[in-house]
DNA sequence: ACTATTTAGTTCTAATTAGGACTAAATAGG
DNA sequence: CCTATTTAGTCCTAATTAGAACTAAATAGT
């Protein structure tokens, strides 16, 4: 019996997509000898007069936590500097150096190039549809989220015993999720 | 301007619903005192008579040097254990204890009904469509991972100076890409 | 003006991550 | 049978990760 196209299969297939994804995306970007969130860093500083930790945390997904250590790299590397807010005290605005600008030039449409290859047979369509497609398993979890946790008690609680029944019989199919 | 389809967006749309994702289901795994890997081993060990490090790692996308760290700790919790392989000196069968079977059967239909609340408007031919579009896309990079370097130095660079004009112009849509 | 709360970044910790070097066991080729 | 290569896990390092505690600055409400 094949597996079907249930839940627990198509949420592996997301973790599976996102690995090669990146696997993918790093073999590129550590011929740079950066690493993946490095360079993320100095493309979405591209072009810009500079961004506040805030902001470049929301615009790459690397929380704040992550991201002093990851600048405090990149400024050891004469890429970044950190230059104090004029209109805020508690902030500090990350720019590209003179160094970390010429990078970005030198490096940047190379690895748009790299990373286009993927789409070699994607119609402009086929992009669309996939982009709707992740938008809408987002959307559906953070649903899901917001729905807060009176549910899991009611529902959810009846589609448990459903679930420890098909256990018994599917276990395969079922036995890989997150 | 609103941002188009773009190969860019697509990829970030894709960083940004895995991590949304990865962060919704360890909201639930967390209550049970184990990080998302824990879990990960834990489930996929569930009904089995164990597994060597090797196929582990395979189901559950985590690489041996990770891989050893994560069973050492679920050792610690009495969770799993190893046993030499008869057959094979090298290598060490993980397997459930007892413990670890009953967190397994107690928890597993639990975190299923809560990951099963995503899909809550989703046909059974939504799902496959999603889980279609991602597998086109993982061989997609696939594709343009064993289409060798060669390449790279073709129609690549050819693209590579259409995108610097680009970039010039529509700056805001293309800064994101890792 | 003054206090209370929020916000921005840093610091700290435990865990994960990939990748490479290393050991021991198995397998292949001669 | 014996060497050469491969394979399975472990160990090590540098980096990332989330989350929580902490400091300092800004803002809100009174």
């Amino acid at each position: 019996m094949p597996p079907p196209s249930t839940f627990p299969t198509v949420l592996r297939e997301l973790l599976r997509t996102h690995q090669t994804f990146l696997s993918y995306a790093a073999t590129h970007v550590h011929t740079l000898d950066l690493t993946l969130p490095q360079f993320d860093i100095i493309i979405t500083l591209g072009n810009t007069v500079g961004m506040t930790f805030k902001k470049l945390g929301e615009e790459t997904l690397i929380t704040k936590g992550t991201l002093t250590g990851v600048i405090s790299r990149l400024e050891d590397k004469a890429l970044v500097q950190r230059v104090a807010s004029e209109t805020d005290g508690r902030s500090q605005i990350v720019r590209l150096t003179a160094k970390g600008e010429s990078l970005y030039e030198r490096t940047f449409p190379e690895h748009l190039a790299f990373i286009y290859r993927i789409f070699n047979d994607y119609s402009p369509e086929d992009i669309a549809t996939l982009e709707a497609a992740l938008l809408r398993l987002r959307n559906a979890v953070i649903t899901a989220r917001s729905d807060g946790s009176g549910e899991l008690a009611d529902k959810t609680n009846g589609w448990c015993a459903k679930v420890k029944d098909v256990c018994k019989h599917y276990q395969d199919g079922l036995d890989d999720v997150i």
